[in-house]
DNA sequence: AAAACGGGGGC
DNA sequence: GCCCCAGTTTT
């Protein structure tokens, strides 16, 4: 199965030549520290890297360490992963440095296998932080990865994924030489063999590229049905704070702060604040943003919260650009009240 | 095996 | 506006 490959020390000796100028200079990469790397594998899942910068510079300013992670409070968590999505990653990255800082010598095991067991961490976090924190020779597969050599070997990328893949470790090199082969591999993937129009020109696997020989046309993935659905949510406001609370649909959001749902029978309907739309998986939401009134007493668990307080607490997203909508109608007033 | 889980950036 | 992302967990 490895006849294509040619000579793998020629594959190699050219992925390097390629990555020796365009390698990608990122903090995770320039630490040993294994809470930082571990901090960049759970935040780089299912998310890319320019989104992650940010996110990453921020929470190590925040929880510099284990420790510091560990004793925080949940939702102070949540609010520093606001934003980047997938949040039952932050409630894992929250229990795992929990445990380490319960850990004797507060050490992550080393064995993918070990690994594996604590939360937030599957067959590919596993393997990065053997491979990037312990310099074990490891293949974290990910959607580059899966992507570069599925290609290179010209499989189907479904069939790829479960197929053998020895030839790939016949390519993976020894020692610390495997990091910088898996971090060019990944350089490579996000630059050069994108998903869609890979730039192959640009590519120092091009004549290796079996895909690319053939001069097939790639993949192309089978996509959701879209689904559309309504959204009221209701700002009450009282006294300066607005009422929000614990997000209860499902499995989404949990332990965030939500604005209600705008309830007929409940709450009486002032003013259209705006309408938007916002995306989450497969579904397609059209938000109506009402400003009401509770009829009586506030329904259901929930709390009061002034703007300075709900900057502390986790919302989602759209829930935060709802907010916003008053929030700014309210600052235009203000200064149009002192003019 | 398939669905759920978020949000934003790039084209 | 659609596609995709340094995947994991639940169903």
């Amino acid at each position: 199965m490895s006849h294509f490959l040619g000579n793998p020390q020629r594959m190699r000796q050219k992925l390097y030549q390629w990555h020796r100028c365009r390698s990608w200079d990122l903090p995770w990469r320039q630490t040993q520290d294994p809470y930082a790397i571990v901090v960049s594998e759970f935040m780089l899942q299912q998310t890319r890297v320019g989104t992650v910068l940010p996110y990453y510079e921020a929470w190590m300013a925040r929880f510099p360490t284990w420790d510091s992670l560990a004793s925080a409070a949940e939702e102070e968590v949540l609010r520093a992963w606001e934003g980047l999505g997938y949040y039952r990653r932050a409630a894992n990255l929250h229990k795992l440095a929990r445990w380490v800082a319960a850990q004797p010598g507060k050490l992550l095991p080393e064995d993918p296998a070990e690994l594996e067991k604590l939360p937030g961490i599957g067959p590919y976090t596993a393997r990065a932080i053997a491979l990037f924190v312990f310099r074990r020779r490891e293949l974290p597969w990910d959607s580059n990865l899966y992507r570069v050599f599925g290609r290179i070997s010209g499989t189907d990328p479904r069939s790829f994924r479960q197929s053998s893949q020895s030839w790939v470790w016949e390519l993976l090199p020894s020692g610390d030489k495997a990091r910088d082969f898996v971090n060019a591999v990944m350089d490579l993937g996000r630059t050069v063999c994108l998903p869609r129009r890979p730039r192959c020109s640009l590519c120092p696997w091009e004549r290796f590229c079996q895909t690319r020989l053939r001069g097939e046309s790639f993949l192309t993935t089978p996509r959701q049905a879209l689904r559309v659905t309504d959204e009221e949510l209701a700002l009450i406001e009282s006294e300066g704070s607005y009422w929000v609370s614990p997000c209860q649909r499902g499995k989404r959001w949990q332990s965030f702060w939500c604005l209600p749902d705008w309830q007929t029978d409940n709450m009486t309907r002032l003013d259209l604040m705006g309408r938007f739309t916002y995306s989450v998986t497969r579904y397609r939401v059209c938000v109506a943003v009402w400003k009401a009134q509770w009829k009586g007493e506030p329904v259901g668990p929930g709390r009061w919260a002034d703007p300075p307080t709900l900057e502390k607490l986790p919302l989602p997203r759209p829930h935060r650009r709802a907010l916003a909508l008053v929030q700014k109608d309210e600052l235009l007033l203000e200064s149009s009240r002192k003019r």
